[in-house]
RNA sequence: UGCCGGAUGGUGUAACGGUAGCACAGCAGUCUCUGGAACUGUUUGUCUAGGUUCGAAUCCUAGUCCGGCAGCCA
């Protein structure tokens, strides 16, 4: 129990192993000696960003491989040529590959690269299988250019594939219809009207061969002719009534390259792609669960040899306050409302990523919300909390002040001087002290001063006495402002004795506020993030979801710095006291530093304050 | 109204015929050199109606409501 527990996502979250339904039909499954070892996968379609949906998806998945001792493998389910494009599949290796970094890295299967599936036989039964490639460096499981290793591909599957259909042609299970895309719309007849049989679904199996063989070749133009399933036209199923297996595209693919101008259907693939690689768990969304009677049939009519993969539905995330379909997704990003795919305002995992949001924390939030086949909407408060509760214990405190109010200690000479020593982290005592410069002008935050304070407001005021946290408490002695009637400087005095340690440190002030030295503190440009919807559902049914958009989800401010985080490393999490956790972006270079908010911290003074203040506080948290 | 699926506090989830529990959110308090964290307490729930049973969220019957399915998308 010791050593799975540092495989769990949730860590201190929780029990170290969760429990669901899925979980249930897989630790049966071992019970019964059905399976020695599960394999599952997670199939995206390379056709656009993953998003912390698909996030949910690789965590069961990767989560049920980690528990039992099993694999799991990445998989392009790209079958549609026309859709999809070889850079997806770049961003979907890294942000997978980060997702499961210090976690299931041992779990993780990605096949070797170039190879396909070898062709097997058996009692005379054409067979394929794709296993995975041995004992890959974790640092390869996230590189796109690999010499080594690549996600598994349906795609590579298209010769065996092609084999199996020629097999459901043979048992006169399978024909090539000419119907048209709309007379075939006609034909399938509706949910509570049975359809009518296909004028070609009494072909021989000579000519289907024959046919069949002939779309491949490209006799054919798009669209003129399919493959079909021969089941049933009545079936109260609509994917029973005889689906089109293959259509015809004459169109090159990212990864199979010019050989196809056929391409198979999802449902034919999939299930098939699933039995090449030995998955014995297909975890797939509600929407396919009236695709599992068609899933089985093509299986159970093709007479193979090893055990057949078994599909099982569960309800797919929908998270309050964003947007993850993907057609909105590419909107937003296409139309400029985000600055792409990975704008920390984005519910994409390279956009939670760069907000600065930790892969731990969201696999505890997936570990969180379960696994049901109830389709619910859930509060994107439980993400905030997963996040706070990780950075919370990991990410080093710092002093920073977002906009800049200057205070003079008026009882300090000019050129006073002194280090002060900080608690790096409270939660963390490994993590010991650094020391800050404190010097007589000072910068504290605009908000932490009210010429005319609102009831229960305890940072500094006219007259009013704060504490200045590691350092002393001030008094404020004078307010000086410009011509227009604004603040610009605060004249204080400091009661000397008041630090830590000092005569009258234990006296009790009810504020404590975070402040920088004027002269050590380094300028900063820092990027206030905040929900990019105003409602809880602007994924719902009605399309103007752009009417919700929150015009205050970035803002920039021109900060000061405690002069150590100069030094700040890309992946390094920081909580700037009283303000939230911010990390160092991308665009940050070492004399012009950047650094984007993760998260507010808890802000129970909003809640009290009502009124113009809290009002305005809530407002910018929605 | 053809087929498939689902309904447990505000939200999400557990309970597998035996005390309806957990998490988030909320509220109240303790503590605090972060109005953070931590800690304590607390409000709110089994869709409805019958039935079986000593005992039902769980089993049966009948309803109600919600979701999915008619791409040569996945």
């Amino acid at each position: 129990m010791t050593t799975s527990s540092n495989n769990t996502p949730a860590e201190a979250a929780g029990p170290a192993t969760p429990s669901d339904f899925i979980r249930d039909i897989v630790a049966a499954d071992l019970a019964s000696g059905k399976h020695r070892q599960i394999v599952t996968r997670f199939p995206p379609e390379p056709n656009g960003f993953l998003h912390i949906g698909h996030a949910k998806s690789i965590c069961l998945n990767f989560g049920l491989a980690v528990e039992n001792g099993g694999r799991c493998n990445l998989r392009m389910d790209d079958t549609n040529p026309t859709k999809e494009e070889a850079a997806y599949v770049e961003s979907i290796m890294r942000d997978v590959a980060w997702l499961v970094a210090d976690w299931a890295e041992p779990n993780y299967s990605l096949k070797t690269k170039g190879a396909l599936p070898q062709a097997q036989e058996q009692d005379g039964k054409p067979d394929y299988f794709m296993g995975p490639a041995e004992a890959v460096p974790a640092a390869e499981l996230g590189n796109p250019r690999s010499t080594l290793v690549e996600p598994f591909y349906a795609s590579d599957y298209f010769e065996p594939l092609y084999a199996f259909a020629v097999r459901l042609i043979e048992a006169g299970k399978a024909f090539v219809c000419d119907l048209s895309a709309e007379d075939m719309e006609t034909y399938r007849g509706a949910p509570d009207r049975p359809g009518q049989d296909s004028p070609f679904r009494e072909r021989s199996i000579p000519e289907n061969l024959d046919l069949f063989a002939r779309m491949r070749a490209g006799e054919f133009p798009n669209g003129t002719r399919t493959l079909r399933a021969k089941i049933d036209m009545a079936s109260p199923n609509i994917w029973l009534r005889d689906p089109v297996l293959y259509r015809i595209r004459h169109a090159a693919h990212h990864h199979a390259g010019g050989d196809w101008c056929i391409y198979p259907m999802y449902d034919f693939a999939h299930c098939l792609s699933d039995y090449i690689e030995g998955i014995t768990h297909s975890i797939c969304t509600l929407e396919f669960e009236v695709h599992r009677p068609l899933y089985d049939w093509i299986l159970e009519n093709l007479d193979l040899p090893r055990p057949l993969p078994r599909q099982i539905e569960f309800a797919k995330l929908i998270p309050s306050y964003m947007i993850v379909s993907k057609r909105k997704l590419i909107q937003l990003v296409q139309d400029g409302v985000v600055d792409g795919w990975d704008d920390p305002r984005l519910p994409t995992i390279s956009g939670l990523r760069r907000r600065g949001v930790p892969a731990r924390a969201l696999r505890a939030f997936a570990y969180n919300i379960g696994v049901t086949k109830y389709k619910s909407l859930t509060d994107i408060a439980v993400l905030d909390f997963a996040i706070r509760e990780d950075l919370n214990r990991s990410a080093q405190r710092r002093l920073a002040v977002l906009r800049p109010l200057k205070v003079v200690i008026t009882n300090l000479p000019e050129d006073h001087a002194e280090d002060l020593a900080a608690v790096n982290n409270p939660e963390d005592p490994e993590a010991g002290t650094r020391s800050i410069p404190f010097s007589r002008e000072l910068f504290i935050e605009q908000e932490d001063f009210r010429e005319v304070p609102p009831p229960k407001y305890f940072r500094l005021k006219p007259g009013g006495e704060v504490r200045l946290k590691y350092a002393y408490i001030i008094r404020c002695d004078e307010v000086v402002k410009d011509a227009e009637g604004n603040v610009v400087e605060l004249r204080c005095t400091a009661d000397l004795e008041s630090k830590r340690g000092g005569a009258t440190a234990d006296r009790k002030v009810k504020g404590t506020i975070h402040w920088v030295s004027t002269r050590n503190s380094v300028p900063a440009i820092i990027r206030l993030y905040d929900r990019l919807f105003t409602i809880p559902e602007p994924d719902g049914e009605d399309g103007d979801f752009r009417r919700h958009l929150n015009p205050g989800s970035l803002e920039v401010v021109s900060g000061r710095l405690e002069p150590s985080l100069a030094g700040a490393h890309p992946t390094d999490r920081f909580q700037f006291e009283r303000l939230g956790y911010f990390v160092l972006d991308e665009d940050s270079t070492p004399d012009h530093l950047v650094f984007n908010r993760t998260i507010t911290l808890r802000d129970s003074w909003a809640k009290v304050a009502g009124g113009a203040d809290g009002a305005r506080a809530q407002l910018k948290r929605i």
